[in-house]
DNA sequence: CTGTTAGCGCATTCAA
DNA sequence: TTGAATGCGCTAACAG
């Protein structure tokens, strides 16, 4: 690789002239900034982003933090995340914590301190709020970008959506198409990261004073399979439920194909409404009535928030909220069938 | 963010000596190894990680070219990848071409000649190799981690799996089953990047004596709705095929909901094959009968040979070649029924 | 075993 | 409008 002083050699100047034309900051005469910019492109000249990174202290990098990027939702958010990085300038660098050995801490530390000039956390699960807080007090920003609680502050910059509402809306939808027997497919314990979106299914069944019965729920994990083997279970113990509320999409669909293998018939038998409106959910065999989540604006709004908080800009906010969740009816939600034929 | 130099005041040492026990070079007393290691914790020490790039002429990133992490593919990729890459103590860059507005030259430009010790480049579709050539020429390394002909050197190093014989294995087993009309949907030109797995599929037709008209063949894009919208028209055009050859596996996933919503049983009534072995493969219904390429090993070997390239190891291959590829049969594949009830 | 010196490639003073 | 000096934080080479 050329370096800055080879091609002001060749252009008849210092390293400050190219630095200067490099980076257009004016100051220099049309002529000597046409020889630089030739000397430029005869040595194919590229600067070295890490020694600019050293003396500017701040990195062209931003961090993503997550799960595994195998989970299709992730995928989704990085792309948003890394045009919205790209658009200030910035590489993304996405960090897997689900297979290191330490959850993502040394990574979280190594990366923080001057690879990257800021972090973002898409996943609250396996990282610990209090240890993104001793990075932050390292001095490198970060921001938790999927917050669910729109209510409670995690004692760090955030973007939340508000996943009560994002419940209440799915279970609005069945409890509208007439539904009153309804399962609930958790993708977390009772309070964990799913909490709200359960929380939100039960309060918009009681405000219509639908009873939900312990046994209509299942708590486990966020994934096709954990959607699966719940739904298999719950419809096998719970054959009458007419309708499931599955806090995620990605278990939405392990419940429709466990559904399908018991032989009910979504939507007639049964219907099924899942939360964030990932791409999958429109390919699916009926497409998902789901609840779409604000992904993109979350994507940017992460961003900019640390872009903010990078640059030290005083009035970055401790909380960032997107619109509301929006219904995409589809395929997999109708009328329960006693009541069309009643 | 503490410094070296302040590490090595509280330690009573100097940066070097702090600088040997982070690295584990041997050469310090077990009693100043304590009093650094101590200062070290006192700090909140982390090594600044461009600093050293700097000095060491070597970046701690390994950089991956990809379209879009959207397409599901990637995504499993870049995990085992990222694995990869961790192993070797590098972290990973994820670079998506398509939203670039020169379609990625830029990114790799300036990412190749500092922040990334090496180049992984996925998809040779919008990266023409002459640039990736230019790039190796400033002295980055660039692998191209899935070529898809052994046979071809494309004057880049790069990782090769059997594209061919994955077509052929995947067209072996339609015949096998007895299937005698068969369509192919094909994720490109007949020439392009899929171009060797229709090779493979005319060339186990024709080792079988079996005809393949041209109108039972469409070349198109590489998404699901591709191969939704390729299979709709096939199949309305065609009905009488009992069976389809898929280039990719995401166009078959289409094609298997298009086969469904045009009535057809799969595969009682028509047999879908893919390439590939993407995770969804396993979620769809049914199942997909698909020819699995060896996505980790490719990863694996891609970053092994990377990192030579970055070592200037004298024997890095020119091309390396991974397993075959291997059929994974699920449920999308059987018999034909005409047969069945001859 | 530990310290000293030098410099990676660049941007930022300040001087001319 | 341009140049010279300085140092970002770190490691390498050598000296002691």
């Amino acid at each position: 690789m050329a370096t800055i002083k080879e091609v002001a050699e060749l252009a008849g100047v210092t390293p400050t002239t190219v630095s200067n034309v490099l980076r257009d900051r004016g100051r220099v005469g049309t002529a000597t900034r046409e020889r630089v910019l030739n000397a430029v492109a005869a040595k194919g000249y590229r600067p070295n982003l890490n020694a600019r990174a050293l003396v500017e202290r701040r990195a062209p990098t931003l961090a993503l933090m997550l799960g595994c990027i195998t989970n299709p939702f992730y995928p989704e958010f990085t792309l948003q995340t890394n045009n919205a990085a790209r658009r200030h300038g910035r590489f993304l660098l996405v960090c897997n914590t689900d297979y290191e050995p330490d959850g993502g801490s040394g990574f979280l530390a190594e990366v923080a301190g001057s690879l990257s000039d800021g972090v973002l956390v898409a996943n609250t699960g396996s990282l610990q709020v209090d240890e993104l807080k001793s990075i932050q007090a390292t001095g490198t920003p970060v921001v938790i970008s999927v917050w669910e609680f729109p209510d409670v502050d995690p004692g760090i910059p955030c973007v939340a959506f508000d996943s009560h509402k994002a419940g209440y809306i799915a279970t609005d939808h069945l409890l509208d198409l007439g539904h009153s027997r309804i399962g609930a497919l958790v993708g977390s314990e009772k309070n964990g990261i799913h909490g709200g979106r359960y929380k939100g299914f039960c309060d918009a069944l009681r405000a219509r004073k639908v009873k939900h019965l312990k046994t209509d729920a299942r708590f486990g994990t966020d994934s096709y399979q954990g959607g699966f083997d719940a739904a298999l279970d719950l419809l096998t113990s719970t054959p009458d439920l007419t309708a499931i509320f599955v806090s995620n999409d990605l278990p939405a669909l392990g419940a429709l194909n466990a559904a399908a293998s018991l032989g009910f018939n979504v939507p007639e038998d049964l219907s099924i409404v899942g939360i964030t409106n990932i791409e999958l959910t429109s390919q699916s065999r009926p497409a998902l009535t789901t609840v779409a989540i604000p992904t993109a604006e979350m994507a940017e709004k992460s961003v900019d928030l640390l872009i903010k908080l990078a640059s030290n800009d005083p009035d970055a906010p401790a909380m960032v909220r997107t619109a509301d969740p929006v219904l995409i009816k589809r395929a997999s939600t109708a009328a329960p069938k006693s009541r069309a034929t009643k």
